[in-house]
DNA sequence: CTAACTCCCTGATAGC
DNA sequence: TGCTATCAGGGAGTTA
C-alpha cells in the first residue's frame, strides 16, 4: 500500500534507469483503471519521447517528457512499477508496458486497480486540476505548526482523520498516520481543535521523523509493495504499533490498542499515547 | 460548512 | 474440499 516513502522510494530507483531513455512504445492492456486510460494521449504525448526528469507530487509520480507532456501515475493500493528485460513474459495484471531504447521495459501492474495514470498535455499544465486542493507536502517547507493549527481550529475530528486528509497534508496513509502518532505519543482519536501548540510541533517533528526513516528503509512491505528493481522494503521491521494490536508496545510494555476511526483500523499505546 | 460513509477492486484468510 | 464472509484502503463521490 504506497504512501508517500514508498512512492519516493519508486521515485529514487526510475531516475537512473529511465532519466534519459526514449518510450518507443506504450502497450496497454484492456482492463479499466480508476480512471480512464488516455490511450490517445498516452500515443500522442508519451510514445516515441524521452523521459526528462521524474517528480513527485503527493503520491502521485511525474514522468516529465521532452514532448512538454507530464505522465502522472498513481498506485492506489496494489500498484507496482518495476522494470523488466525486453520479453519477459506478460504478467496478470499488468496494465501498462513502456518499451524503452535501452532495451528494458518499465511495467505498471496493479491487482486491485484502484491506479491511475494520466497524461497531462502541455495545454493542461497550466491549470492542472489533478493537484487541484492538495495540501501540504510533509517534507517541505508549508508543513508547520502554524499552518496545522490553522486547519485545526475549531475541529472537531479525529487527529488521526486529520493527518490522512490529503487536502491538509498529502501522502500519509493509514500506516503512517498511526506511526506518526505513536511517536508524537498522540491518541489517534483526540480532537484535532483540542491540541495546543506543544502536540502540533511534536507531529510536525515525527512526521519528517518517521517519513524520513521509512525512506531510509526503502519503505514498508506488507503484502504488495515492492521496489522498482521488484526488492522489498524494511520499515515493517520498525513499525512500533500498526498492525500490533494485543502486542506490547516496545516503550512500557502496555498492550497496544485496536480500533476502528472511519473504517480504518487504528492502533496506539493507551499509555505513551494520550 | 464539516465529517462520516459508500464504492471501486482482488486476493488472502478465517470459519463452517 | 469448497463455499462464503471479512478485511485490506486511496480517493472520489454522496449523505447526514
Amino acid at each position: 500500500m504506497p504512501e508517500l516513502p514508498e512512492v519516493e522510494t519508486i521515485r529514487r530507483g526510475l531516475i537512473p534507469r529511465l532519466v534519459g531513455c526514449r518510450i518507443n512504445r506504450v502497450v496497454l492492456s484492456n482492463r479499466k483503471l480508476r480512471l480512464p486510460v488516455p490511450r490517445v494521449k498516452l500515443n500522442r504525448w508519451v510514445q516515441g519521447s524521452q523521459v526528462k526528469s521524474v517528480d513527485r507530487r503527493a503520491k502521485y509520480l511525474l514522468i516529465n517528457m521532452d514532448s512538454g507532456a507530464v505522465l502522472v501515475l498513481h498506485l492506489g493500493m496494489t500498484g507496482r512499477l518495476a522494470f523488466f528485460a525486453n520479453g519477459t513474459p506478460r504478467r496478470t495484471h499488468d496494465h501498462l508496458r513502456f518499451l524503452l531504447d535501452s532495451g528494458v521495459e518499465l511495467r505498471f501492474n496493479d491487482v486491485r486497480r484502484f491506479g491511475s495514470v494520466q497524461v497531462l498535455a502541455p495545454e493542461d499544465r497550466k491549470s492542472p486540476q489533478v493537484f487541484a486542493g492538495l495540501g501540504a507536502e510533509p517534507l517541505g517547507p508549508d508543513f508547520s505548526t502554524p499552518y496545522l493549527m490553522s486547519r485545526a481550529r475549531n475541529r472537531t475530528r479525529p487527529i488521526k482523520n486529520f493527518l490522512m486528509d490529503a487536502r491538509v497534508v498529502v501522502g500519509i496513509g493509514n500506516i503512517y498516520a498511526n506511526e506518526i502518532l505513536f511517536a508524537a505519543g498522540i491518541k489517534p482519536t483526540r480532537a484535532v481543535g483540542t491540541l495546543r501548540k506543544a502536540a502540533w510541533d511534536r507531529i510536525v517533528e515525527a512526521s519528517r521523523q518517521v517519513l524520513e526513516q521509512a525512506i531510509a528503509c526503502g519503505g514498508t512491505t506488507i503484502s504488495d509493495y515492492v521496489n522498482s528493481s521488484g526488492e522489498a522494503g524494511y520499515f515493517q521491521c520498525e513499525l512500533k504499533v500498526y498492525g500490533r494490536g494485543g502486542e506490547v508496545c516496545q516503550s512500557c510494555g502496555s498492550e497496544i490498542t485496536r480500533v476502528v476511526l472511519s473504517g480504518r483500523a487504528s492502533f496506539y499505546c493507551p499509555r505513551c499515547q494520550k
